[in-house]
Order: C-alpha cells, then structure tokens, then sequence
DNA sequence: TTTAATTATCGATATCGCATTAACATTTGA
DNA sequence: TCAAATGTTAATGCGATATCGATAATTAAA
C-alpha cells in the first residue's frame, strides 16, 4: 500500500512518515499543493493525506483537481480544529474523511485502516475462463469481451458449472441448485438449458465449454477451466 | 438509501429520523442495542447511525457483532464530549466515523452524504454515465446536461440503479432500499416508477438506460455505466 | 454388430413476468 | 381547505421463456 502525504509543516510530516512506515506502508511526502498535485496524478497511490492548509495550491483545490483527473484512491484531510465548514467543503469535493488538528497518531491509523479496507472491499470481481469470463454482480457472461445475453435459468446452470470447475455436475445436481423445492425429475430441462447455452456462447463449436461425460455429468472444458 | 437509526434518547432519536427522512431517505428506528442490532442483521441497510452510549447492548458491541456478521455498511457512531477514546474503539471495531454530542444537523448531513457517496465507489457527488449525469447532493439526474424533473420516489429507483452499475438489482432488493421496514411488498411499484423513469429520462427510446433481465431485475445499461 | 441407455435436438405450448394504462388514494403546497 | 402533484393499486395484454413430448443421434455395453 503506497500512501502520499502532503503537508507543509515539516515537523508533522515528519511524523506521519515515521508512523505510516513503521505500520509497513510505502510513503511519499509532498510540501505544497503544486508539488502534491503532481505527485498524486503522476503515481500509483491506494491513499493520500492531504492538509487542506497548503502553500502554492490550496488543500481542496487539489482534492478537485486529483477527482478531475480520475484519481479515485480515498483522501484523508487534515484541517485546523476551528473551522469546521472546511471539512464539509472538503468531503464534499471529493475527499474521504477527515481530521481536526491536533490529533492522535492511533486516531490517524485507524481512520487510514478504515478507508483501505474499504476501498479494497469495492473491486469487481469477475473470473476468466479462457475466453469466457463470469461477472456475479452483472450475472453476466461474456465471450472475448461480448456479453451473451443469457435467460435466467440459462444463466443459473452456467453460473453454477463456472463456479465449479474441475468437477463434474450431474443433472441432478444441477437440478437441485438451481430450483428452490422438489423438482419433477423425469424432465430433459437440463439437457435444453445446455444446449441452449452452447449454442449462445459457442455458436462455431470452437470452443466447447460444456463437456458431457455420459452417465455422470457436465463439466467446464479443463482446457479453459483455469482461467 | 436505507438507512437504521439506533438512538435511545426519544427527541434526538425523532429529530435525526424527520430529517433523514426529509433528506429522502428511508429510515428505521431502534431504541437500543438489543432491537438496533436484530434491525441491522435482519435488514438490509445501506448506513446505520448508532450512539455508543445504548440500553441492553452496548454500541460498541453492537458494532462488533453486526461486522461479524459481515454487515458492511458504513456506520457513524455518536458520542458524548467528553469521552473521545471511544471513538477511537469505535473506528478501531468497524465504524467509519463518529459526530460528537452536541452536533449541528448539517454536519450530520454531510458525514451521512460522504459515507454513502464513499461507500457506493463515487470519489464526487457528482458523475456521468454516457449522457445522463447524477448528482448526489442536488439530488437530480441530468440528461446532456439538462435537468430532468423527477419525483421523490423516480430519482431514488434511479439512484439506487445508477450507484450500483454493473450489477443486476431485483425489485426486491430496490424495495428494501427505497422503502423502511413498514411497507406492504407485493406490488408493483418498481414497474411503474421504471416506466415513468424511461419516459422522462428517454422519451426517444434512444439511450435505453435501463435494462431489463426477467426473472432477475434491472441494470443501467452497460453501454453508459462506465462513464 | 446389435442393443440399450443416455443425451441432443427441435418444435409446440403453457406459463410467467413485465409493460402498460388508467383509476384511485394520499400527500403536499398554495 | 382545496387543487395539484405524487404515490399506489388493479386490470389487461403481450412477449419471452420455461417446460414438455417426441424423435434423432450418440455412446457404451453385450
């Protein structure tokens, strides 16, 4: 985790560094706004602690300027205790949280702790396989980027192979995850859900993501199964 | 945007829920840790506001327990004065921010505005999908930059689905966010308000801005949800 | 090779979910 | 207090799709 800080007083970036460190972080320091401004747009950050009082570019010109340019990593603002609208204007263009000066240092980590884990907490997840690729928030599945317009219960069975590679599935399996109750066996359902799909997904049969294994299952094809 | 209000004291309880409620947000109450964290575990929520000071439980360990429970939304926690260390066992247990007794409603405004805009990925108040843009404060949607007329109810469906693209949102899941817990279900509200949100946002039929999965939900169309 | 079992395929149909509309109820603001 | 705006309910129709039945194709076993 790679953290920038920008703060003019030196005696206090001093510390920040020294403590963020100490917590295993990778650090930078900025002594103005222009050159914090340049630092945040030009590297990587997973976090920046911006004091709102800086020389040359003001705190929260450089918050709007860094959104502006897309740099989404959360912010941290260090303001003096009396004024309290500085906060607000500050959260409202675009920082994170905030701290009254002075504070504790144990204040400090916690509030940084707090706000990477929740920006870790947002990623997307989506898996490969091979060309395919499985998105649980969309409950989409996309072929070389294309998403495949999938009914709902195509897209349970799918699902339900995708998350389990390596295995084979028997339609009774299948069956009984993707209806809620007890299931009239004795039905082909399955056997059209997968054609259905291999038809959607794999219209030139190059690519055959659903094996059969007679009298046993499906399965995901090994050969895309790992991504 | 749901939000759970766990506050023992009757008037303050009353205030932060009228103004929630006035801000457009669907609030329920709790009058101490026992009830506030059943509400918090059984409902789904999008911020809960717990004071530390509470009957039964205390709120600290309602905290606790709720993150246990892998409930992550963002909680703001409310302190008396004098005793500031338990804001920092606050944050340290899982809160994301804390207010002092006795605060100003604005700033509670604003913290709750930040944690949610924070807690949905926006790094501003404001961003675009394609040709619509939302803001978050104005509490408006725009379509090439000119305002659309929405009622309370349309731009809170529309909120909702634009803060979460990407993702496959059910009626269901929509009428827990935009409704408190005393609401009859069974209805068809969320196909009505999707018709009216279609008609004002895209009279042409030219964006389609919300798409429809049946059986499943609605999604913004991802041709505009990256911007 | 023949046979039995299993799966693939395809078309037909019934059902379900949603869109749509308008009427009705409630809230809000003048 | 009344009118207008908004929220809610109910009814209808349509289209997507889940399901079924029949038959063809494939595979494994005898």
């Amino acid at each position: 985790m790679r953290i920038l800080v920008i703060e003019d007083e030196p005696i206090l970036q001093e510390q920040l560094a020294a403590i963020l460190i100490k917590q295993g972080y990778a650090v930078d320091c900025a002594s103005d706004g222009e050159e914090g401004l340049y630092q945040g747009t030009e590297y990587p950050y997973d976090l920046a602690i911006i004091d709102l009082g800086l020389p040359k570019i003001d705190g929260i010109e450089v918050i709007k300027r860094l959104r502006k340019n897309d740099k989404n990593f959360p912010i941290l603002i260090l303001t003096a205790r009396d004024q309290w609208q500085e906060k607000v204007i500050g959260l409202d263009s675009g920082a994170d949280d905030y701290l009254t000066k002075p504070f504790e240092m144990d204040e400090l980590l916690a509030r940084v702790k707090a706000l990477l884990r929740r920006s870790v907490g947002m990623a997307s997840a989506t898996q490969n396989f091979g060309p395919l690729s499985l998105d649980l928030n969309a409950q989409s599945i996309a072929v070389d980027g294309t998403e495949v317009e999938l009914t709902a219960y195509e897209y349970k069975v799918m699902e339900y192979l995708l998350t389990h590679p390596h295995q084979v599935i028997s339609k009774t399996v299948l069956t009984e995850h993707i209806y809620d109750q007890d299931y009239d066996r004795d039905s082909n359902v399955i056997e059209v859900f997968v054609r259905r799909l291999r038809l959607k997904i794999d219209p030139e049969n190059s690519i055959l993501p659903i094996e059969t294994l007679r009298g046993r299952g499906y399965r995901i094809n090994p050969a895309i199964a790992n991504g």
